[in-house]
RNA sequence: GCCGAGGUAGCUCAGUGGUAGAGCACUGCUCUGAAAAAGCAGUGGUCGAAGGUCCGAUUCCUUUCCUCGGCA
């Protein structure tokens, strides 16, 4: 089986630098696993590597942030760079910290192919509204009664789209979740950084992306796009766009970003925790000795 | 110095004569086409200090310290 390596940790961890490094040493090329650096443009808000020391990477900039990109198109699209660069005897290293894009690619989940659909969905959000979310998780489990066990009865977006996938394809959800056989032999490696420095590392991250122009990043993307993009929810650009909106000042602005990193940080950790292939490392020697053996 | 308002969880504040709550923060967790999203749970306070009344005070009374306004 073919081997992939796998960089990944909590924001602000050093996986970016991590991943080129590693690039150069072992003739590889760079897949990102990131949900946001996705978007053309969206650069100082999203940390996206500027200097890519002449490493190719792949799933940097392929969409407007007008357009929807969503987990299944990121697993079929990142599979097929991935095989593209083992087509050509060069290794392959998916680094991010998008971990359910990681998942998908890793344990090649076998995602229902049931594009969202905007109008159900905005259709179900009405009936939560009206009738509240034990009405509408009712009316799922009389459709799905499985679902009860695997679906979390308070979380709206969940029931969404364990109805959206019922109705859909008539078939229950529950039952259209897998996970398919590896397509990878993978070797994961996660950067353990103690919580206090990566605290710090966020806080001047963030400072240093106001320094860098991100107010004048979001301006000019709202100008071209409009305000209201799914791309726009994100860590940094939301913030901004309050603050830019006079609802915010830009100091209780920079504040939330910090905060709403972090929050974003532990997610990440409690995420990647679960997974116990993952290696651990306190340092990038001891990712290059790894990968050796590995290889 | 005088007058007024206030001192309750890390922060902003509710509240009651029967030893206290909320939001945020903090900690843990969930996750299969929105995932930097969306949710769930938990920890936490000798109620500024000292006296007094009362079976019982964080709540009432007195004194005291501190903060913020106004007047001198």
């Amino acid at each position: 089986m073919d081997k992939l390596i796998v960089i990944l940790g909590p924001t602000a961890s050093g996986k970016t630098g991590l991943s080129i490094k590693l690039a150069k040493r072992f003739n590889g090329e760079v897949v990102s696993a990131d949900s946001r650096q996705i978007y053309r443009g969206m650069d100082i808000g999203t940390a996206k590597p500027l200097d890519l020391e002449g490493v190719n990477h792949w799933m940097l900039d392929i969409k407007n942030p007008n357009e929807l990109y969503a987990v299944a198109e990121y697993k079929k699209d990142a599979v097929a760079a991935i095989e593209d660069i083992i087509s050509k005897g060069k290794t392959p290293i998916l680094a991010g910290g998008t971990g359910l894009y990681i998942k998908a690619v890793v344990d090649n989940l076998d995602i229902p192919k049931v594009e969202a659909d905007p109008v159900l969905r905005q259709k179900i959000e009405k009936d939560l509204e009206k009738y509240g979310i034990d009405y509408v998780f009712k009316k799922l489990i009389k459709l799905d009664p499985e679902a009860a066990y695997i679906i979390d009865p308070k979380n709206p977006r969940r029931i969404i789209r364990a109805l959206e996938v019922t109705l859909l394809t008539k078939k229950p959800f529950s039952a259209q979740r897998k996970l398919g056989c590896p397509l990878f032999n993978v070797l994961e490696i996660g950067i353990d950084t103690p919580k206090e420095e990566l605290k710090k590392r966020i806080e001047k991250r963030v400072d240093q992306m106001i320094g860098a122009g991100l107010v004048e990043e979001v301006k000019s993307l709202i100008n071209k796009y409009g305000k209201n993009q799914q791309a726009f929810d994100a860590i940094g650009y939301r913030e901004i766009i309050n603050f830019l909106d006079n609802k915010i000042t830009l100091e209780e602005a920079l504040e939330e970003i910090k905060i709403d990193t972090w929050h974003y940080a532990r997610r990440q950790m409690t995420w990647f925790r679960k997974d116990k292939r993952i290696c651990w490392i306190k340092s990038p020697t001891k990712a290059e000795k790894l990968v050796k053996k590995f290889l």
